[in-house]
DNA sequence: CTTGACCTTCCAGTGACTGGAAGGGCTACG
DNA sequence: CGTAGCCCTTCCAGTCACTGGAAGGTCAAG
């Protein structure tokens, strides 16, 4: 399968797929013209590196995921605890995005929003 | 002032300051020895990005806000108009977050997360 | 006079792609 | 057989907002 069919297939674009295979994510076969010809397995690698990226995971986090997928033998509790520190960032996330989204909101709705120059949001940020 | 003592008042490090320079945020004059003289304006402007920035502004943002905030006759509204899209802008990132942990929560609860290989976070990121 | 802290510039790297140029391959149509 | 148009290849550069480090100049204290 060429690297287009690979992309939709994998909902990856086809830059990205040469993205990761040069950092190693996988290494499809090539065909005599030189083209990346992609396998069944090769295309799962993608959709799973499709997920785990969407889920926020970074690339070194999926290279162990992978390589957790690719080990028959891994303990479930190796993989729960990734989820489980991932949860813990991404509640972090959230509550700074919260505090920041409360600060904002504070500071817009003290602000008139009109032609005057007096701007409590400029103020703020200006340290008075 | 030094650009030492205009990180320590501002919350910036050194490099930073000077990054900022570099792409025109603001200019501080030289000393005869070569080494950047920050004023108290400069001070001012350092603390207004440091908090802009803290509160997710990007840097193009945060120069539209200094433009803002250098123009003495702006309108509130404009700076209002900016914090209002930025809310927003934060509430979508936080409704993908809650819905990443959402996900990543399920996955990890219906783990058992033991020896055993079988690993239903796997599973899903492998598209079962 | 030396030590150590500070300052300068410049170059390179981060993460995860993305854009673009230059060139080769493949398929269909006239 | 030529060519048009799409797909593929590699390589280089750019993104964003810094950050690290090297090589060297400056300054105040002891």
């Amino acid at each position: 399968m060429n690297i287009g069919d690979a992309a939709s297939h994998s909902g990856l674009p086809p830059k990205t797929i040469r993205y990761y295979e040069e950092i190693s994510l996988l290494k499809p076969g090539r065909l005599p013209n030189g083209y990346r010809d992609y396998s069944q397995n090769d295309v799962h690698r993608l959709k799973f590196l499709q997920r785990a990226r969407g889920l926020g995971f970074s690339i070194d986090e999926c290279r162990n995921l992978l390589s957790l997928y690719d080990d028959d033998h891994r303990a479930s509790a190796d993989v729960k605890a990734m989820a489980v520190e991932k949860i813990g960032e991404i509640d972090a996330k959230i509550a700074e995005l919260q505090s920041l989204r409360d600060t904002l909101g504070r500071l817009a709705k003290s602000c008139h929003g009109d032609n005057r120059p007096d701007c409590p949001i400029i103020d703020d940020l200006a340290g008075n």
